[in-house]
DNA sequence: GGCGAGGTAGACAGGTCTGTCTATCTGTCC
DNA sequence: GGACAGATAGACAGACCTGTCTACCTCGCC
């Protein structure tokens, strides 16, 4: 357990300051402050503030991501129930503390369409979607493209509102309905 | 058609520009220079820039609770069909130039918690949940209130995801889930 | 004619932001 | 010991942002 390099130690600051108040709300000078370095250290690692929001939401992906195989992996073999087990990692999501909704979503909110960023986030949501619609095929799904497009809504949904209210009932709500989705859009099982 | 009065023609720039690229992102010298105004004149009927964003999210409530609610009267008198027929109002707006999105959305990931702009988005929210639930009740669900939670995470998600790329195939999904909810969540019929 | 409401034009203060640059210190490897 | 990589501290430039203030203009109304 050493202390983390001068880059981790940005990246940190940067990853909870950006999250808790939003990317344009916060300067570099308050992450060099927080993350205890020097401005030209900041610099050489992070040419342009930009770099470092791109870093952050690389981030963010690598642990959200993680979350969501995660939790669809503890749901058991079957793709159908992996699928309503992405939940749970929303639901586990909505009760920590500071929980201010999708990353993504709120760093797009700030960033105008066709910049770096916005593409960043845009790449993301689609590799989830992506994810969601194997699984849907694998599950037997009769239009698995669809049935991941809801479930992305559902999900997506379930984020944007966290921004506003961390309320785990919505974690709940969109897990049943995920539920309810899921077997409606399969063939007839016994 | 007389010329607009100057607090209009400041609050019909304020709402492009909000818009279209983000709260921080427009200063007010943008403001006054689109809407052809004095800057004394603008800080006159908005004293600060918080209280003109303010207004421009009433605005919008105004107009997108004004075509959630003309989506669902269309789809007739059924609060089923009304329900369903909210969606409408997803695919009218993803279709719009320019449409990017949640406005209520976009300005929350960019206003901390607790803030007047953050609450406003909040209070637009549950306005919208409220009367959803209503229709659910109207429509007999057995769970209106889960039935509305479920619907408005459809919507929102279809909101959220619309940011980031207008496709209007999501609401097309956005729709037929939230038929199939519907019908799921109410009592066999005929 | 005179008054007042509301608008225009734009300088200005004070703060914050990004990004650059200089000068110095510390530890490691040879 | 000496060279070098990488970090530190912090001044600085230049842009931008909010909000204030002065001075003038224009139109309707009494």
């Amino acid at each position: 357990m050493a202390i983390p390099s001068a880059r981790d130690r940005i990246l940190d600051s940067a990853f909870q300051l950006f999250y808790a108040r939003g990317i344009r709300a916060v300067g570099v000078d308050l992450i060099i402050a927080e993350s205890g370095v020097a401005k030209a250290t900041f610099y050489k690692h992070f040419p342009a503030k930009d770099e470092l929001v791109l870093a952050y939401l690389d981030k963010v992906d690598g642990i959200w991501t993680g979350q969501l195989h995660a939790a669809a992996e503890s749901a058991g073999p079957d793709p159908a129930d992996a699928l309503v087990g992405i939940f749970d990692a929303l639901g586990t999501a909505c009760r920590r503390d500071g929980y201010r909704g999708c990353a993504f979503i709120n760093a797009a909110a700030e960033a105008a369409p066709g910049t770096p960023v916005h593409e960043r986030t845009v790449a993301h949501k689609q590799a989830v979607l992506a994810w969601m619609r194997d699984l849907a095929a694998q599950a037997g799904a009769d239009d698995p493209n669809s049935l991941a497009r809801s479930l992305a809504l559902l999900l997506d949904g379930g984020l944007a509102e966290g921004a506003l209210t961390a309320d785990p009932e919505v974690a709940r709500v969109a897990k049943e309905s995920a539920r309810a989705l899921v077997s409606s859009a399969l063939p007839r099982t016994a």
